[in-house]
DNA sequence: GCGACGATACTA
DNA sequence: AGTATCGTCGCT
């Protein structure tokens, strides 16, 4: 578990299976408006880059997905299904988009938040509120929006396939503290109801 | 301009 | 199984 800033430079400038992997168990700070929450992770996904079919770069380069071509540790912040937003940190090495996903975390005593209020990667952005307006930002930026801290180690940390992906479907990049029980979704989870509203014809 | 679609989550 | 609900992007 990295403490100072220089040792989750160095988490993040991993390929991203591992840096979701050692993402885990890190606490993330979220200021706002003179307070502070935090929570710590424990579900996060790994999207390659644009190897990966699954990740927004795999179709080109566009102005809404620059942050991912910025520093390790640059946010990338968007916008699904009309209403929920999703947190994603770049990491990897330079000409390598890869970013990890963050889907779940659980609130630090004290945070004000419910136990649940950041399972899943849009309450996660609803509660600590965050939007796209922190896309492009930087995790290490001093007294910044969102940065790390260090946080209790996970004792197992669990693997499984992405959640309502349909490209590249049976990777094994989504991993979770398995002692917690806010993670967002069942580790041996079927088909979700989102995805057969995606696979309807018209 | 237009339209298809999506790294969701809740309810039933 | 239904659905809220809109930014992004490729195409015209």
């Amino acid at each position: 578990m990295p403490a100072s800033p220089d040792a989750f430079r160095a988490l993040l400038s991993q390929p991203a299976a591992e840096a979701a992997r050692r993402l885990i168990g890190c606490v993330l700070l979220r200021r706002v408006r003179g307070r502070s929450v935090a929570a710590r992770i424990v579900e996060t996904e790994a999207y390659l880059g644009a190897a990966d079919p699954a990740a927004h770069v795999y179709r080109g380069r566009t102005p809404r997905t620059e942050p991912l071509f910025g520093p390790p540790g640059t946010l990338y912040v968007y916008f699904v299904y009309g209403m929920h937003h999703c947190l994603n940190v770049a990491v990897d090495g330079p000409g390598v988009a890869g970013c990890v996903l963050i889907r779940a975390a659980e609130p630090l005593p004290g945070s004000g938040l419910a136990k649940d209020a950041c399972r899943g990667p849009g309450k996660l952005c609803r509660a600590l509120a965050i939007d796209t307006r922190l896309s492009g930002r930087h995790l290490f930026e001093r007294g910044g929006p969102l940065t790390l801290r260090k946080g209790r180690p996970p004792r197992r940390v669990a693997v499984s396939p992405r959640i309502g992906i349909r490209q590249a479907a049976g990777w094994p990049l989504r991993f979770y503290d398995a002692d917690s029980p806010v993670v967002s979704a069942a580790p041996r989870a079927g088909i979700s109801s989102g995805a057969a509203q995606r696979r309807r014809k018209p």
